[in-house]
DNA sequence: CTTGACTCCGTACTATGGTACGGAGTGTAA
DNA sequence: TTACACTCCGTACCATAGTACGGAGTCAAG
């Protein structure tokens, strides 16, 4: 297939496969006579894979990297999974950081809807820093 | 303080206060006679939940929004609140979204892990595309 | 009153992940 | 054969989030 359909076929733009061949994450392909890269279902499922491992929350060089522990042969499981592993601790801190902030907001919220005057004695960053605590507000007001 | 130390107990570079200022990240700070910017220890508080809400998966342009929140003085608590609630909205779906990933990955782990045969017999993009179910490897073996 | 650290400002540069442009050549269908 | 879509290539441009630079002025200690 042409790039055009190898683009449609993946969900991205023409740009963005030429874009991914320059960074080495899509090999560069055979061409016909006209010059016309040509792609095989192979490079569909692997621009698909790079979309993914993105949402996933690997950058392009984190993906690239992966693409060739794959295609070394010498590839071991073990260093797939030590890459794997260590982005699971990421999302894991990500998720507790999210959660304590959630948490924060929820705080913000029950204390905003409480009236008129609540609001008054609430730094929105100092929900962040210390979490609204009880005594906290009036120390830290600023109106 | 001046920039620079506002920098230090912010833990960030002095030409990140002014790209922050520039942004609208934190207001234009009262100036003395030289020309030097001066602060206090409420804009150290600010930058640092900057930095906070950063690390949290936020773009400046979200920390801004939320900053704003609390200096419109005519503000209601209700109208605080509901902006909380839609940021809370979004904190719920930033970890929906992580923890999908953690999912795929520890998949991807757990296939990796099961030894030198496995990985052989698995494509690391088709851990993403299908989850490396059982009979998929077979199908999708590149060696 | 000089030295050295600090600050001013605007501009330019970095990296990431693309997107857009423009003039040329190619492929295909009526 | 002509029309139109598609592709080629290099280069320029976009947003995000800063970082670096350089010549000038300012501040505080000795």
């Amino acid at each position: 297939m042409t790039i055009g359909k190898l683009a449609r076929a993946a969900g991205v733009g023409v740009e963005t496969i030429r874009f991914y061949e320059r960074k080495g994450l899509i090999k560069k392909p055979q061409k016909r006579e006209g010059g016309f890269r040509l792609y095989t279902n192979e490079e569909a499922a692997r621009v698909r894979f790079v979309k993914r491992a993105q949402e996933l929350g690997f950058t392009l060089r984190e993906v690239k990297d992966l693409l060739e522990l794959q295609s070394k042969r010498k590839i071991t499981g073990a260093q797939v999974q030590s890459k794997a592993v260590e982005k699971i601790q990421e999302i894991r801190k990500k998720i507790d950081d999210l959660k304590q902030m959630e948490t924060s907001l929820l705080r913000l919220s029950k204390v905003c809807g409480e009236g008129e005057q609540a609001i008054r004695e609430c730094r929105v960053f100092d929900c962040f820093d210390n979490g609204c605590e009880g005594g906290s507000y009036a120390a830290a007001s600023f109106h």
